[in-house]
DNA sequence: TTATAAAAATGAAAGCATTAAATAATCAAA
DNA sequence: TTTGATTATTTAATGCTTTCATTTTTATAA
């Protein structure tokens, strides 16, 4: 039943030439006379070989394989990212392995543990929001396998970098909301290990800071990334004495929970309390009001970290460095006073 | 600066015995004095032995990597299905191959016809939606590696099938609807080429002549499935002289669509249309009225899919066969006609 | 033209880390 | 002793890459 599929020593015994000679014209990477490799080329498509990876990869050392660290993939942000990287993955011939972690620090460091890095030619990982420690990381990089952080990166690792301008986004929703007439603004950040959510804070604090406009303790609360974290948040926010009259969430969904408590409470979210969010995930669209937003450039993230990923994997000698990439304001209607 | 990593060879040496006897200790498998083996277990642990996939699969054969073929990963289904695989690959020590093919036929092909199937175990598939021609499976069922085909599966094959259960839940959809006394009911289906698409149209169609309910062709709208396509079917409906009074949509988006495009027209969803979807996408109760819909078992299918290629990996013996998961009614706001 | 050096093309064989089949050694029971 | 069970070792095999050696071709000088 089960073929054995052709091997490079078939070709050689077809064409009469030896093994080595095959091998070397079909990476097309060394002197072969031009003749020879059109026939070997000829034959293994006719025959439809495919190599073995892992006899190649045992030989060569290279695996062309590269593991994806990732907190969760049901989300827009994260999922759109994985597109991005499997797209230059799969056109740079390199298989993805997929690792979730399920946003759990544990997970992720039995996961980085117990992998067989043999297997890995590099590492792009999103590092879960409750991880501090990340010597998992670091021992990895030291025993020389390539790893490029993107979107949630440790601090105090030297290693490539890629994120969205994380600061200018929160600066440009802040100043949006001030612009349109909102001065006591509030801020329902994310966790804070996370060096975008120091970003964003460090952002958002900038623009109050540049339009005089009071920076309270209160108005800034951290918690988690999800929809119910915006609404606990928010319910705390509308508890206080002091009320703000507008909310900038770390995130869509945080905003999309401020937004249904806001609605729940009975406020008029635009008119009474502007909201604005960061992604643009689709969902932003749906919600009413529709959901003023930070797009977040996802796809070109997972394209530019991987393409970064593959040129280390290349040129060990390539030293290290962060990629910003830029977020654009979406105006909706969550952020309008005069409308509705 | 890159350490050679421990290899069988070296535990060996350090305990003065043979890289067999190693190799079997680690695996667990063949008759090993206990004594030696826990020895071996020992230094492997202290060391931190971590097998050398590659040369691993050369010998064995075995290469305990699974293909996902897929055709997006950006909405809310797909993802979770690909939490569920993930979640039971990496408990059964697996590693998942990514292969996104953007609902694109030829894509499909090519990807499969260029993989390196020696490096994979088994394949996990969710076929393309124009993608009628299955050969490229067919041939690699043939060359002996296993494939388990979920969600949307093609007809026209011998193989292992999970799904949830599209007739039944198309069937509730429609009886639901009935119930709550709408009695012109629409359906914005899929793509004609897939089986579920098939199976939900006759659910819809069996719950209609069940309570003697006018079955009319053009309120029955294949496209795609996006929202973009519930819009637009949605519009063409309400272009008919008669009009219909209910929706049943092939999946969420398309219900989110159809939603957006009522509210647009002026109609009042739920009291004047009633809308209900497939899938329990987290949109369904964003959207306001929040969406009735059908839940699908997306993280079961995952895992069960999974499980069953492991099993038919292991024994390849193993008939094909076809599970159904039970799906279940979640009513809101947008099928009452009542509240509101 | 011939001899010789240089360049280009090819081949043989070792090596990659593991598994597995075929032996071998050990020891107890018959 | 012989037999059988248990445990361990030797050796071959997996399919490819790569080093080193060899052959063939081409260019250069005598």
């Amino acid at each position: 039943m089960k073929k054995r599929p052709l091997r490079i020593k078939d070709i050689a015994e077809i064409l009469n030439i030896s093994v080595s000679t095959v091998s070397r014209a079909l990476r097309d990477t060394y002197d072969v006379n031009p003749e020879t490799r059109k026939r070997v080329l000829e034959v293994a498509n006719q025959l439809k070989y495919k190599p073995n990876m892992h006899a190649s990869a045992l030989a060569s050392g290279n695996t062309r394989n590269i593991g994806v660290v990732i907190p969760f993939i049901t989300n827009y942000y994260f999922s759109t990212v994985i597109s991005g990287i499997q797209e230059t993955a799969y056109t740079n011939g390199y298989n993805l392995i997929l690792l979730v972690t399920n946003d759990n620090a544990e997970r992720e460091q039995s996961m980085i543990e117990n992998l067989a890095i043999t297997s890995l030619d590099g590492l792009l990982v999103s590092i879960s929001s409750n991880s501090s420690m990340v010597d998992h990381f670091q021992s990895l990089i030291d025993d020389g396998i390539s790893v490029v952080f993107f979107d949630r990166v440790p601090e105090n690792i030297d290693a490539t970098k890629v994120m969205q301008d994380d600061f200018q986004g929160a600066f440009d929703a802040t100043k949006h909301l001030i612009n349109n007439g909102y001065t006591r603004i509030a801020h329902i950040a994310g966790n804070k290990h996370l060096s975008f959510t120091q970003n964003r804070l460090s952002g958002y604090l900038e623009a109050l800071k540049k339009h005089n406009l009071p920076i309270r303790q209160e108005w800034i609360i951290y918690s988690g990334f999800s929809q119910q974290c915006g609404e606990e948040d928010t319910h705390e926010l509308f508890k206080l004495q002091e009320q703000p009259d507008a909310i900038f969430a770390v995130n869509d969904r945080k905003a999309v929970g401020a937004i249904i408590t806001l609605k729940k409470e009975g406020y008029h979210v635009g008119k009474q309390i502007g909201v604005i969010g960061f992604t643009n995930d689709p969902i932003s669209t749906i919600i009413e009001p529709s959901l003023s937003t930070i797009e977040e450039p996802a796809f070109e993230i997972g394209k530019e970290s991987c393409e970064l990923l593959i040129k280390h994997i290349a040129n060990k000698k390539i030293l290290p460095r962060e990629i910003i990439l830029p977020s654009t304001l979406i105006v909706r209607d969550s952020s309008k006073r005069e409308t509705l």
